[in-house]
RNA sequence: GCCCUCGUGGCGGAACUGGUUUACGCAGCGGACUUAAAAUCCGCGGCUCGAAAGAGCUUGUGGGUUCGAAUCCCACCGAGGGCACCA
């Protein structure tokens, strides 16, 4: 018999467990294995503070439970001490990190052991230890070996006050995730790991993670950023400066004649203006603003070469920016323009006879006679900048062979493609298109760019090509270096570029800033869909780093692009039309059930059809829906579906009810898309002209920037196609490639600091990047007097000549060690996986016992860290796992995130405002076990709570109250429990054990302090006083310990088996339920368990107050749900 | 801006699958024990009106569905977290 004094009695069981070597988990054992994991905590130099406890109490709890509960169950704990925050701390108190270290996990050590836990101190790990780290160099090295690790000078986060590059991860708001401070960009040679190689591994991963909360995973699908879409060239087309004649504006509309190149057909043999492909390739160009010349050439059928040469020059207009095309014999008259001295931009031959000789044998005399002439090869090459041959392979006439003399001759590439028709001679023939348009940027320096220098574009809506009408490059985009001879304004380019380099990440993407950006005069783009040229921009709100670091412009359906064309003017042109989903709305119902649903539509007056399911037999309603039905109709839907029944919209095949659900968005986007369509539809059925109205219309500003689906116009022969449907189509129009792009970076692996794993890699002059051996692992850090940063980018450890110069192991040569160290997230990456087998020599843990123990069941900790060390280590695991050293894919089987406690006054705690509650103080003040069953009770595990330091008197009072009862009661009485009692203690049973299994702590607490208040008022013996213990156990260790040594016990409860409830016991034999008129309560009833419905309504009316509520009422309607609620439904009237 | 989570007494919070809102604890009030205090125990506690019986209102606000809503649906307001020009 003793007073609570926590202090006595703790140190005590601390003692025993440890002697007894309770909480040491067998490796071999009969039992099922529980492996339940907190985050390793980081031994900083202030301890642990109130952060710790919680997932650690957590674990605790859980892990004590298990315990009981029969499982072998391995809590283990190590220390997570490589980083930055101890070398900070070392500087400053200007003892080695090593020391501080060791000092700050002895103090770390002390104050895990006085809060009580359960960890199995037999497989405590340190990440500082050279025995440990060893293998996470191993891993490196596995990495470097499989090529995820690599090499690289590029732009990376730096940290100005720490010294260090940074991973992505680690920059929070564009500040360094440890100390706050801005992060700079700098350029430096970095070692990466490449988790982007992962990036699919991971985001399938996470499907397989049932029992990892929803908003973890979803953090992490939107980290990696996983969107799909298509890259897309679109070709440069250059504008002669000297040329004279004006550029088109932003290729909006433009006045005919205005446009460079122009472009002079001539046809061939028996052709004219409106035969063969003439008239296409006329429209064509011309529609792209070309000016085209096309006479029509004397003498077609039997053409002489000089005759016609001469009414070319007497009759059209050919200049220096002339592009001559020559079809077959039209060919051979674009060479004698250029042997009459006249100067062209180039020339393009299609399919143009020089042997004279013919496949099909057939006598052509006189193209014939006009091939023998021969050609001046160097007068042409001189009067004309470029020459482009374009043959057909499937050609009858031209043999292939002519091609190849012309290129050889002319000393360019000969082209070989299938027309459309033989001899290129349909009607449409696009590689002819194709061909020209491409001669239109020639370059007037050739060895500037080569012919089909394009821009890439990654989009993920091909869909809205047709309405790109800009082209945009982020400013560090390479390609503006090659186009320096080019850009006319290269200034002022350049100037912006310089700006926009200065300016930070938070600059640059900083609130309600306005788009900036500057047009590239002198080159267009051309779209690849519609042909047009179409201005480029360079504008810092495309980012170099994320797909092709340029993008087609699509103002019209992208708001960012939509913004930017409102400021400088842009065209906007809209390809995409809401679809009108009003018209028809079905309804897929099964057949029981939906003849109420049919009445009711009716009641309602929505009109609707019946058909069956022509695949299924299932019947369809076909409903025809008013804007006011909406509402009415889906909650309908809502209450008379149900499973394998779903709504969908005609044309749009958007499903938008899945099983009984309606879709979440189903009214907000009827509203929208009704008030849209209003106005978008007379527009879509005038297809013709749509593009004008669109264009002329003043409201279409408010109404395009519309970025859902919906169906195509303006797009030529994809008008009215599903947007969705026509993505792929377009993407194989453009010759595009279907992409996957994701948001996640490569993990910047190094750190230029000195407490960290050094990267076990030696640079050799001879042999280059050569991995250390692995029998000379570890490397160990070399001890040190300076270790301070140098901030120049070099770790300090490359300050150390005696440790950095090494033989090379390859070549016994000179060669130096990589100085650079691994960050902080190196050593928990696997530490779990230690934990199996922590002082394996010879592998980082032992198969079997990998096998035995993974995947970790339960791991408790932050969500701060769902981004960081949970996705690095998950990343670590699937390539452990794909080199076959782990045995699962996944390393956790669960996860439960905690919410932060907060200080008193509802901030954060921090030493700067003084608000911090130390745990030490509560221990001492309290105890442990308060401490622990308070931090429990402040509320649920995985919502953010404030520290009250008033309310944990009420968890002091319960311990309080247990020793009493079980000093005053137990020890004394044995009585006999009635039956209230018995309940009461089968329902705390069930409710604890329910609630540790689903991590509700703050109710477990609650239910034992209603079964010790309980006990206090009725008789009980020793089985209920033994059962309160067990279930006090893993919440408050101690007290449990110390009263069941009282009750006479030599081991220890927590060793017990976890109680059982029985059912049988919890059964009340009345029930006391509400009895409501109308719905609103008006008294209760007291009814035995079994009570039918008539008994319930014969009660509820004797009752005087309900009786008084129904006189003279007709009752329409009685609802008796057993042990729950009565409702006396009474008829309006 | 987008995504996620949340909003219940004086306070922390509870409420299963829609079924008596406020369990448990803190604070408060009344009482017992005591010379007294502390400790402990018992009782009372949403708001308004009422002596009471009872009535009306009440889960951020406004609507909706339902016999019945803290819980489901819609809109709005507010708090916290994540992402942030990701094409």
């Amino acid at each position: 018999m003793s007073k609570y004094d926590p202090k006595k009695i703790e140190s005590k069981w601390q003692k025993f467990w440890q002697q007894k070597k309770v909480y040491i988990a067998k490796d071999k054992t009969k039992n099922n294995k529980k492996y339940v994991l907190i985050e390793f905590p980081y031994p900083s130099g202030e301890g642990l503070h109130m952060g710790h406890l919680r997932p650690y109490v957590a674990g605790d709890v859980y892990s004590r439970f298990q315990r009981m509960k029969g499982f072998e169950t391995m809590f283990p704990i190590g220390w997570d001490a490589f980083g930055l925050p101890a070398e900070n701390f070392a500087i400053k108190k200007g003892v080695h990190p090593s020391i501080s270290t060791k000092q700050n996990i002895k103090n770390a050590k002390r104050q895990v052991q006085s809060w009580g836990m359960s960890f199995d101190w037999s497989r405590e790990i340190n990440t500082t230890d050279p025995e440990y780290y060893k293998w996470t160099q191993w891993i490196f090295l596995q990495f470097f070996k499989a090529g995820l690790a690599y090499e690289a000078t590029g732009l990376i986060n730096w940290c100005p006050q720490d010294k260090t590059g940074l991973a992505n991860e680690e920059v929070i708001d564009g500040k360094c995730e440890r100390c706050g401070t801005p992060v700079e960009k700098k350029e430096l040679r970095q070692w990466y790991l490449q988790i982007t190689a992962y990036a699919e591994k991971l985001l399938e991963g996470l499907k397989k993670l049932p029992e990892w909360p929803s908003q973890v995973k979803l953090q992490q699908e939107n980290w990696i950023g996983k969107s799909e879409g298509a890259e897309i060239e679109f070709l440069l087309s250059v504008i002669p400066a000297q040329a004279g004649i004006q550029d088109s504006d932003s290729g909006s509309r433009v006045k005919p004649g205005m446009t460079n190149p122009n472009f002079l057909i001539l046809h061939g043999r028996n052709g004219s203006p409106s035969s063969h492909l003439f008239p296409w390739l006329k429209f064509e160009l011309e529609k792209l603003r070309h000016r085209v010349q096309m006479p029509s050439l004397p003498n077609s059928s039997e053409p002489n070469d000089e005759e016609q040469a001469q009414f070319v020059i007497n009759n059209c207009n050919i200049n220096e920016n002339t592009v001559i095309v020559g079809h077959s014999f039209g060919g051979v008259v674009a060479l004698r323009l250029l042997e009459r001295g006249m100067k062209a931009k180039g020339v393009v031959l299609l399919c143009t006879p020089f042997s004279g000789k013919f496949l099909d044998e057939k006598v052509r005399a006189s193209v014939t006679t006009a091939c023998k002439k021969g050609f001046d090869f160097e007068k042409i090459k001189r009067n004309a900048q470029r020459f482009t041959l374009l043959y057909d392979s499937r050609d009858y006439v031209v043999p292939m062979s002519d091609g190849e003399a012309f290129a050889r001759k002319l000393g360019v590439n000969l082209n070989r493609v299938n027309g459309s028709e033989p001899h290129m001679s349909g009607k449409e023939e696009p590689a002819v298109l194709e061909t020209l348009l491409r001669a239109t940027s020639l370059p007037t320096s050739p060895q500037a760019w080569g012919e089909g220098q394009a821009i890439k574009v990654f989009t993920t809506r091909p869909d809205t090509i047709f309405g790109a009408t800009y082209v945009v490059l982020a400013p560090e985009h390479p390609l503006l270096q090659n186009f320096k001879s080019q850009i006319t304004n290269i200034k002022e380019i350049e100037k912006y570029v310089e700006e926009a380099k200065r300016k930070t990440d938070i600059q640059r993407s900083a609130l309600e800033k306005e788009k900036t950006g500057v047009e590239l005069k002198g080159v267009k783009a051309i779209n690849p869909a519609t042909r047009e040229k179409i201005p480029i921009w360079v504008a810092d709100y495309v980012l170099m780093g994320y797909g092709t670091g340029a993008i087609m412009a699509v103002p019209a359906h992208d708001e960012r692009d939509f913004e930017f064309a409102i400021k400088y003017g842009l065209l906007i042109r809209p390809v995409i039309a809401p679809r009108n989903i009003w018209k028809a709305i079905v309804v897929t119902v099964t057949l029981e059930g939906s003849d109420e649903f049919k009445k009711q539509l009716q009641n309602k007056g929505i009109n609707f059809t019946l058909a069956a399911s022509p695949t299924n037999g299932r019947e369809h309603i076909r409903v025809e829906l008013k804007k006011d039905q909406i509402n009415e109709f889906v909650n309908l839907v809502q209450k008379h579906i149900k499973d394998n029944a779903w709504v969908e919209i005609i044309g749009n095949e958007n499903i938008l009810v899945m099983k009984n659900k309606v879709h979440k968005n189903f009214l907000e986007r009827a509203e929208e898309w009704f008030k849209k369509f209003t106005e978008w539809e007379p527009l879509i059925r005038s297809k013709k002209s749509v593009w004008d109205m669109l264009a002329h219309n003043p409201h279409y500003k408010g109404l395009i920037c519309y970025s859902g689906d919906g169906a195509l116009i303006n797009s030529s022969k994809f008008n009215g196609m599903d947007s969705e449907k026509a993505k792929w189509e377009i993407i194989e129009l453009v010759n595009g490639i279907k992409k996957i792009q994701y948001k996640l970076r490569d993990w910047v692996f190094s750190r230029q600091r000195y407490w960290g794993e050094p990267i076990p890699i030696i640079h050799c002059p001879s042999c280059g990047t050569v991995p250390v051996p692995e029998k000379d692992l570890p490397v160990k850090l070399p001890n040190v007097k300076k270790y301070e940063p140098t901030g120049t980018g070099e770790s300090p450890l490359a300050a150390i000549d005696k440790w950095v110069s090494v033989k090379c192991p390859n070549c016994g040569g000179q060669a130096k060690r990589e100085t650079n160290t691994m960050p902080q997230w190196a050593g928990s990456s696997w530490y779990y996986l230690r934990y199996t087998d922590p002082d394996n020599k010879i592998k980082l843990a032992d198969g079997k016992l990998l096998k035995h123990w993974l995947p970790v069941d339960i791991y408790f900790g932050g969500m701060e860290h769902t981004t960081l060390h949970l996705l690095y280590s998950r990343f670590w695991n699937l390539f452990l796992y794909d080199q076959g050293i782990v045995p699962v894919a996944e390393p956790y089987t669960k996860r439960v995130p905690h919410g932060i406690i907060l200080a008193e006054d509802g901030e954060k705690m921090s030493k700067s405002r003084g608000n911090v509650v130390n745990p030490d103080e509560i221990v001492k003040l309290y105890g442990a076990d308060t401490l622990r069953m308070y931090e429990l009770f402040l509320g649920p595990h995985d919502q953010t709570v404030s520290w009250n330091s008033r309310g944990i008197i009420g968890v002091r009072r319960l311990l309080e109250k247990v020793y009493r009862i079980s000093n005053f009661k137990f020890q004394i009485s044995k009585e006999i429990p009635n039956s209230k009692l018995q309940t009461i203690l089968h329902k705390t049973i069930k409710k604890v054990t329910e609630d540790i299994e689903n991590y509700r702590f703050n109710t477990a607490v609650s239910a034992l302090m209603i079964l010790a208040n309980e006990l206090d008022n009725s008789p009980a013996g020793n089985v209920e006083a033994e059962i309160l213990l067990k279930l006090l156990a893993p919440f408050a260790p101690h007290v449990a310990e110390e009263l069941w040594s009282e009750l006479g016990h030599k081991t220890s409860v927590h060793l017990e088996p976890w109680p059982e409830y029985d059912p049988a016991f919890m059964k009340d034999e009345f029930v006391k339920i509400a009895v409501q008129v109308n719905g609103r309560v008006r008294g209760t009833v007291q009814l035995d368990i079994n009570a039918t419905e008539a008994d319930a309504r014969k009660t509820s009316e004797g009752d005087p107050v309900i009786a008084k509520h129904l006189a003279g009422k007709k009752i329409g309607k009685f609802i008796y749900v057993p042990g729950r609620i009565i409702n006396f439904v009474i008829n309006a009237d």
